[in-house]
DNA sequence: TCTCGTTGTTGAAGCGCTTCGACAATCGCG
DNA sequence: CGCGATTGTCGAAGCGCTTCAACAACGAGA
């Protein structure tokens, strides 16, 4: 293995200036400088990541739980933690994957001085990992919203927002009566924040325009297509869907394309809404930033950078109607 | 921060026998021994995972390339992420979750000592990463069954065997003509081996028995069913349908409901057959033990046992029509 | 009784890096 | 021309751990 006594030798200086080349924290003689990064370059020289964290007391590790099989949008997930290494590693970062769900996860990672910070997805109101961070007072941030983590720097798309744009949306296309398909049940068990905010923004769009609106649970199977039937059963005036839910997405715009007059748009991933044509708008759920917003605010902490206590990405627009510039919503803070 | 001398202190002993309590590589009387765990106890220590690895010069961390958007099976890359990291644990080991598909990740990773081992996934015929493995000579795994890969070892699951047994049961079924319906292009483009196995298992099967069988490859859409029509069209005596496409699977299952005589199993994880209970029969598809079977695969290197270059996990029918017990297929080996 | 092998414990030497304090060389200014 | 400030480089002290060699204490065999 190489060490930077090797690079030192090579270039006929001393370990401490290699190392000062390196991190920039001394001022180097242009002369020296470039020995020294020929050395590097020849020897192929990795500096130990341990032995630098030992020296440096910094791991240059993230450590994240992510939910790897919560059974609801698999796809989101995915995209959001691509989002989250892309942004890492262009920070020089790497991520460590702790098992999920479980408080004592974060409590080894920390205290064996594994991270340097916390990422945490798929925070429930009331969890029990929010009280872990506390106690451990070591920088995270939650993509998410719960309640009750006043104090926790949280990043997540605004879902509420997101519930206005919709209706507003659908009201502007004529539509008299609308439904929002939403979240299966267990999701909205959990305390899942986001169901909730998006159905407030939903209704309370709904209600300023005196629009009678409801909301209805789906499963991510085709069985929501019998929650479709039962709304339209109920309430034949419906003529405007408004569906998040990744799995029931495909079912439920197929079978109302079937029916005259009724008109679908979607929250969901753009690369997602591609695959679903009957649609006549959709609402970018932009996962992939989400990690990379998350990643960056985590960074900022680690910077000592003042960052918003809470950061929501602002719903867009992206209609599929020949729309002349995406509507953008106002970034929400508090 | 709780180092091993504060613990050694509590405990009246010294720094080298708080190491060998804990490493246990040194008789200690039993004692001692109980002393020093209560002072680990007490102060809540743990060793500082840098510290631990520059001087015993392994990390206890495995290194994973997992691919996060191929847009492929999102479902089971998940699961399979789950095993891993749910094995990895048992055996206190760590996943750091690295950039995909670049080899000078794989570079970084090993050079800079911040791994033991790598673990890939998705690896295509003629990936460079392969040769990169080669060269870093780090004992690694990968998930799935490249050709040219002959010195490294692969665990996956046994395509070729759910081919064969998929061809049989549609066969037994009654079934005299079938059709596999497969991955989207992209897989088949990108040389992931594991679609020819399958359809060559399938045909060679079908062969056997004299059944006409055709394979077709599906978007991971509604489209699909644009396919299953064609294929219908085309050969109207098809009764029997083999699908394995996670995003196909509910399309094409709905609309075969709907015709007379066909009938149709899959190839899924069991969670997802179960939310489509139009299938005959499935065939499990166990991504999560895959992640686990890769681990272990990992970890015998690791400790220097001797394992087998290739493991294939059985194909196991879960029947859902009251079969007594599922069958097995053959372990494969090379 | 003496010596030898066990058993249990310890001090100290690193592992490869960062960083502090020191120091020589050079510069600018009165 | 002399003095302090600046610039560039280096030696050495750690970071917290593992592990080797050494050693004290003790029982067993001669």
């Amino acid at each position: 293995m190489v060490t930077i006594a090797d690079v030192a030798q090579a270039a006929g200086v001393s370990i401490s200036t290699v190392s000062y080349v390196m991190s920039g924290k001394r001022t180097i003689s242009q002369d020296t400088k470039e020995r020294v990064e020929r050395a590097i370059d020849a020897l192929e020289y990795r500096p130990h990541a341990s032995a630098r964290s030992l020296a440096s007391r910094s791991t240059n590790v993230i450590g994240l739980q992510a939910p790897l099989r919560s059974g609801v949008d698999v796809h989101v997930v995915m995209e959001i933690v691509a989002g989250i290494v892309r942004e890492a590693r262009m920070h020089q970062y790497d991520i460590l994957l702790l098992t999920s769900d479980d408080a004592e996860g974060l409590h080894r990672a920390t205290r064996a001085s594994m991270v340097d910070a916390l990422l945490l997805m798929d925070v429930e109101s009331d969890d029990p990992r929010i009280a872990t961070l506390r106690e451990l007072a070591t920088p995270s941030v939650l993509v998410g919203l719960p309640r009750g983590a006043e104090e926790l720097t949280c990043v997540d798309f605004d879902f509420e927002a997101a519930g206005r744009m919709a209706a507003e949306r659908l009201i502007a296309l004529g539509h008299r009566r609308v439904a929002l398909l939403g979240s299966p049940r267990e999701v909205i068990d959990r305390h899942t924040s986001y169901a909730e905010r998006l159905s407030r923004g939903f209704l309370a769009a709904c209600a300023e325009h005196d629009v009678p609106a409801t909301v209805h649970q789906c499963p991510t199977t085709h069985e929501s297509v019998r929650v479709l039937n039962a709304v339209l059963a109920e309430h034949p005036d419906v003529t405007g869907l408004f569906i998040h839910n990744e799995g029931a997405l495909a079912h439920i715009a197929a079978r109302a394309a079937t029916i005259d007059g009724l008109e679908a748009i979607a929250l969901c991933p753009s690369d997602i809404a591609r695959t679903v044509p009957t649609l006549v708008d959709s609402i970018d759920l932009p996962a992939e930033g989400l990690g990379s917003a998350a990643t960056q605010a985590i960074i900022a902490l680690l910077a000592g950078e003042s960052t918003p206590k809470v950061r929501l990405l602002p719903a867009v627009l992206a209609s599929s109607r020949g729309a002349s510039e995406p509507e953008r919503a106002e970034v929400a803070g508090r």
